[in-house]
DNA sequence: CTTGAGCGG
């Protein structure tokens, strides 16, 4: 299916729109959503991307690093919030993490 | 009119 990812460090004047043009020009952009206090309805500045796992890859290394607004944006594979059969010995996509 | 943590319903 696709790849989820996580974008964190976005400032506060970004918007699901210049994410997903952002991510767009990467590959193709299945869904884009903003993670914002559901209380308070402030924006957490980040946010999650759905793409191909190819597209999600190049777009990852291309914009991991980068910079937005004046901050450094941060790009990488989101986890599973899903899939209730149970994660695999201690649970987490990590690929290379100790 | 406000803020800065990496992971959402």
């Amino acid at each position: 299916m696709s790849k989820t990812i996580y974008v964190g460090n976005l400032p506060f004047s970004a918007s699901e729109d210049e994410v997903r043009e952002l991510f767009a020009a990467h590959g193709d952009v299945l869904s884009v959503k903003l993670i914002s206090d559901r209380e308070t309805g402030r924006p957490r500045g980040f946010g999650f991307v759905e793409m191909d796992e190819d597209a999600a890859a190049g777009a990852i290394q291309a914009l991991d690093g980068s910079t937005m607004g004046g901050r450094s944006l941060r790009v990488n594979e989101a986890r599973e919030r899903g899939d209730s059969r149970g994660p695999r010995r201690g649970g987490g996509g990590d690929h290379g993490r100790y």
